[in-house]
DNA sequence: GTCTATAGTAGGATAGAC
DNA sequence: GTCTATCCTACTATAGAC
């Protein structure tokens, strides 16, 4: 295999067990069996190897669900892809990888500008599948699918980083998070009688806030 | 003002700034205005400066939002305080050094400990809340208030590292929350006959799901 | 408790042989 | 493209004067 992959995946691998504040030229290099000076002839340095290893890993991990995605056809489904993405790709790291750039990223630069194009990635894709799904549900007109793809891709980072702390409170919020689906669910297979009481009440609701 | 209070702030402004990459005993010395030494000499090293100041901001603005969980009275309103609590902490970047320092725990070791301390200081206060809005809602035998603390808790401080990155993507997030909010009051206000359906309806998909 | 000085180490990055 | 060797900087931590 090619140098520059091995290094993209030694800092994957580096990420993944120590987190970013372990990820140094050094320690990239010898999880990657490469020599050091590699990261600065292929990448120039060190950050732009991180940026790329973000873009690049997201940018496959979303394309692989990309098919799943595509059949989701309820909120309750959403959710529970949601569970099975993150559990999917919690054995590779690869979450943990853009949670943990995400927080490098902190001070701007360049990690900044990958960690913004990387959770584009994701946002897109769950955004594209709220609209889809929102579409006849009671709930169309009171909700935004751009925000909401928003708050669920950061919420699944921050649950991402929360766990491997606390995994036992990790599990217990995932729970929490299937009881929520199956909220949804019930609000989507609600009778066109019940939808429009509901329905009314969400706009009375919304006019009040409005005053 | 005290030496080591001076450093405990120094350690803030500098996850504030900067992130957690950034802290070293010279950023933080620097910021605080104190010699480099004197943070071996009050804390013996500087993963200990970074774990206690983590723990006891917490632990202060905790108790400075107290009052504040005890008067919510639903989930809209549990939701909506959570919004101003994120708004509120945001300036002095109170919630940004817990989300950085979680970061910095995936390695575990004493920062992990740390973390997972002060993350128990948000989410017992949630829960306890939950625990009290949630009795006599339609929704309470369908839910789990630890869980849901942990979810929500996790869920805003993956939004804080979102928001350092894409400050407009964070705001629609958060307007998504609140449209949640509402979502919740209405259901929370149902009269006797939808909440007796409501239950009904969760109750039959609860028990589909366990076949 | 606070300072200066410094030891010892790890880090980013480059030069130049192959 | 890859390696060795190395420069220089920044880092953690300690010793010892005050």
């Amino acid at each position: 295999m090619n140098t520059k992959q091995r290094l993209i995946d030694g800092v994957l691998a580096v990420i993944r067990e120590q987190g970013i504040t372990a990820v140094s030229a050094r320690s990239v290099a010898a999880a990657a069996g490469a020599n050091q000076a590699l990261i600065f002839y292929h990448f120039g340095n060190l950050e732009e190897l991180i940026a790329q290893t973000c873009v690049q890993t997201t940018e496959v991990r979303v394309a692989a669900h990309r098919p799943r995605f595509a059949e989701v056809r309820s909120l309750a489904e959403l959710l529970a892809l949601g569970r099975e993405i993150h559990e999917a790709e919690r054995a590779e790291g690869n979450l943990a990888v853009l949670a943990q750039t995400l927080a490098g990223a902190q001070g701007g630069g360049r990690l900044a500008e990958a960690t913004r194009e990387a959770l584009g990635k994701w946002t897109t894709e769950v955004e594209s599948t709220l609209m889809r799904v929102l579409s006849g549900s009671p709930l169309t007109e009171f909700t935004d699918p751009a925000g909401l793809a928003r708050a669920t891709s950061a919420g699944f980072l921050g649950l991402t980083l929360f766990e491997a702390v606390d995994a036992e409170g990790g599990e217990q919020a995932l729970g929490a998070l299937a009881q929520l689906a199956a909220l949804a669910d019930v609000l989507e297979s609600l009778g066109p009688v019940a939808t429009k009481a509901l329905r009314a009440k969400l706009r009375s609701a919304a006019k009040s806030r409005a005053t």
